[in-house]
DNA sequence: TACATCTTTATTTTT
DNA sequence: TAAAGATGTA
């Protein structure tokens, strides 16, 4: 007898669900039905028996992935799922810190710093220690000392090689120091602590051991080391690790995801097999065979191959533009003719590779009159009024926390200048105090500023509310005390913002506290570790812009990868780094992948990039897709037969054949700006400037492997291509 | 403190 | 180009 949960599932999905208790890779590739697979390996450990679901531990990178999980658990199975522990990396790290807080050395409501708060704090730490922000980028100190905490290092374990080094290593220790003296932890301090409460503590480590006889893994490809090491930690050899991931996937290296790890949990664990999920259930044959010619180009796969049984489907199109103008008004073009065939707008969507890019695709849609929605830019907890806010109820549970002291002291203004702060600064420094305690001394002594005593007693009459009155109460009585709500009636531009309060509001009473904190901590918690959805704008059926690393798990009816030139996709800063290539190999996989029905990959020959005209060669990705798969649309035809342009399939060749003759500077020159050339030793490249004429005449070329060079027409053997 | 003007810089970013 | 950040002026 087989259980209902097994119907519908392929071999290779079932095999994986009922695998026994043991450690498990699965190689799950695009569309293949990983969170499925994943969520019905859960309800069938429960529904057989094998745990309980207090006993299973699911770990996930995003807060919506997390979210799905639960979704689909409970339609799966009729389990209370509340207190189970599924969430992100960082949701149960945070969770772990605040349930053996005095172990891990921390205050019990030690507040969460989010990536702009552990700016500011970097900054404020290098003020202290007089270090020049010119000579030290602290950006480049955040990477620096969040580099260094996924790899697990303290300072102590930093070898500084040169002074820059040293000073980094510094304001790292001065930093650390600041961070405990606050009460506050950054994103990966809640990983770090954890390991290292998990490594001190055998007690605690050997209790989540037992309780999880269960750990389920999505993404993998996408953890770093320190989360790696987390995993080892809370389970060892006697529970059953069961990771889901795809190493062609892999896009986020550049921020420390480790793919190797993969390979390291087969040798660790003693993995026998890897269980491949390669059926996809998304895209039709044309757009596979496409993505798989595509990512064979890498090396050092664990190997995979995307099939499925829904037959070829559509030509891929392929479409050459003059220009990003040209390029955004043939996706508007073609919009409207899937809009014709009663595809929907939010079935489609435009990628891209930097935000840059979305600047002109909107101007064509607007000016088309097509809805649409970009996603990135700043999300619900992430604005500053928002930001403001909370820094207020922070001040309210945490009288420690300086920078949330800093934010708000004179926010909205209350005549406290710099100097004022800077000798309350000096003040706390010297009695080792917070600038809260510090404030409350120079208040007592009776020669504050009014501005700061009305501040004080702000964050005093918030402390006294947040013990007696609910959440969002609290946080309503909180923007009037403030003035923060006032502040922003006042402002010309400031109805949005009064508007994010009150939606502020809203999100406190809509809270749901599943914690044994207070509602006041674990919503801070909360909106430090979920920032909310990236420029939510739901309802209207609307076409989605988003990069293409936005696009990640996600699938759309028909999908447009624009702006496939060298130098933009892949990126030019890629090509410098270890394994850039690669991973932006990688990332033209996920962008080919997220379509079902129609996949069309565009190009300009020359695009407006930092307030210059660039002229890029077409993307190498292009020409690893294999052309029989492929119908080449062109524009560079005669202008008379434009009013067809778009439905002609042209072959390869023709579709970059130069072009007009009012577009050369000298009639008699062989070369056009933008055209594509090569030349013996340098290979390919393209054109960027015509000088001269006859024997004197010189061109500049972008090769793509040689960089920019001049080139005598004279000498030169450069041939167009 | 607020506003204007200048300089600088420009991938991607789950938490 | 155009946005953010730094510096200068009323």
């Amino acid at each position: 007898m087989t259980s209902p949960l097994l119907t519908g599932l392929n071999a290779e999905q079932r095999a994986a669900v009922t695998l026994p208790r043991q450690s498990a890779l699965i190689l799950a590739g695009a569309g293949s039905g990983k969170t499925r697979v994943l969520t019905t390996r859960m309800a069938w450990l429960i529904q057989t028996g094998q745990v309980s679901p207090q006993g299973l531990l699911a770990v996930t990178f995003t807060n919506k992935a997390a979210r799905e999980m639960l979704a689909r658990l409970s339609t799966l199975l009729p389990i209370n799922t509340r207190g189970m522990w599924i969430g992100t990396f960082h949701g149960l790290c945070n969770r772990l810190l605040r349930a053996h807080f005095r172990e891990a050395r921390l205050p019990q409501l030690f507040q969460i710093l989010d990536s702009q708060d552990q700016l500011s704090a970097i900054k404020r730490v290098m003020r202290a220690l007089n270090i020049d922000e010119e000579r030290h980028a602290p950006r480049q100190v955040q990477q620096f000392i969040n580099g260094h905490k996924e790899e697990g290092r303290r300072p102590a374990a930093i070898e500084p090689f040169d002074m820059h080094s040293r000073v980094q290593r510094d304001i790292y220790i001065a930093y650390e120091a600041q961070c405990q003296k606050e009460g506050v932890v950054d994103f990966a301090e809640l990983l770090l602590r954890s390991v290292e409460l998990l490594q001190a503590n055998e007690s605690i480590r050997e209790h989540y051991r037992a309780r999880f006889p269960f750990v389920l893994v999505d993404e993998f490809q996408d953890t770093n080391r320190l989360q790696y090491v987390w995993l080892k930690l809370l389970a060892g050899s006697e529970n059953a690790v069961f990771a889901v991931g795809d190493d062609d996937q892999s896009i986020y290296g550049f921020r420390g995801a480790e793919v190797g790890n993969m390979r390291d949990f087969e040798r660790d664990y003693g993995l026998t097999e890897i269980i491949r999920l390669e059926q996809n259930y998304r895209s039709f044959g044309n757009i596979l065979d496409a993505a798989n010619a595509l990512i064979r180009h890498n090396q050092g796969r664990l190997g995979k191959n995307l099939w499925t049984t829904a037959g070829p489907g559509q030509p891929i199109r392929v479409f050459e533009a003059g220009s990003d103008g040209d390029e955004a008004r043939f996706v508007v073009e073609e919009v409207r003719a899937l809009l014709g065939d009663g595809l929907a707008l939010s079935e489609m969507a435009l990628l891209y590779r930097s935000n840059a890019q979305s600047r002109v695709l909107e101007h064509a849609l607007f000016s088309a009159g097509i809805g649409y929605r970009v996603y990135g830019g700043l999300r619900f907890f992430e604005r500053m009024e928002v930001k403001h806010a909370l820094a207020y109820l922070r001040l309210a549970a945490n009288p420690d926390d300086d920078g949330a002291f800093l934010r708000v002291v004179n926010f909205p203004p209350r005549g406290l200048g710099a100097r004022s702060l800077e000798t309350l600064q000096s003040h706390a420094a010297s009695a080792g105090q917070s600038l809260q305690q510090a404030a409350r001394h120079v208040a007592l002594s009776g020669k504050a500023a009014t501005g700061l005593n009305t501040f004080l007693l702000c964050v005093d009459r918030l402390r006294a509310t947040a013990e007696a009155v609910p959440l969002a109460e609290l946080v309503s009585a909180m923007l009037e005390e403030s003035g923060l709500v006032q502040h922003y009636r006042q402002e010309r531009e400031g109805a949005d913002r009064v508007e994010n309060l009150e939606e502020l509001v809203a999100a406190a009473s809509g809270f749901e506290n599943d914690s044994e904190l207070s509602d006041l901590a674990a919503f801070l918690s909360h909106a430090s570790l979920e920032a909310g959805e990236h420029e939510a704008a739901p309802g209207a059926d609307a076409l989605q812009l988003m990069t293409v690393h936005a696009a990640k798990g996600l699938e759309f009816q028909a999908v447009f990868v624009c702006g496939l030139e060298e130098g933009l996709f892949p990126h030019e800063n890629a090509l410098s780094e270890a394994d850039g290539l690669e991973e932006e190999r990688r990332l033209m996989y996920v962008a080919i992948t997220r379509a079902r029905q129609r996949l069309y990959l565009t190009r300009a020959e020359s695009r407006m990039l930092h307030g210059q005209v660039r002229y890029g060669l077409r993307s190498r990705f292009i020409d690893e897709i294999p052309e029989s798969l492929c119908r080449w649309l062109s524009t560079a035809q005669p202008a008379w037969k434009s009013s067809d342009r778009f439905l002609t399939a042209m072959p390869k060749r023709e579709a970059t054949t130069p072009a007009r003759s009012e577009e050369r500077p000298f009639a008699n020159q062989p070369f056009r700006i933008g055209q594509s050339v090569s030349h013996a030793k340098f290979g390919a490249g393209v054109v960027l400037k015509c000088e001269g004429s006859g024997g004197d005449a010189r061109v500049q070329v972008n090769f793509r492997d040689a960089g920019v060079k001049w080139l005598a027409l004279g000498f030169a053997r450069l041939t167009p291509s």
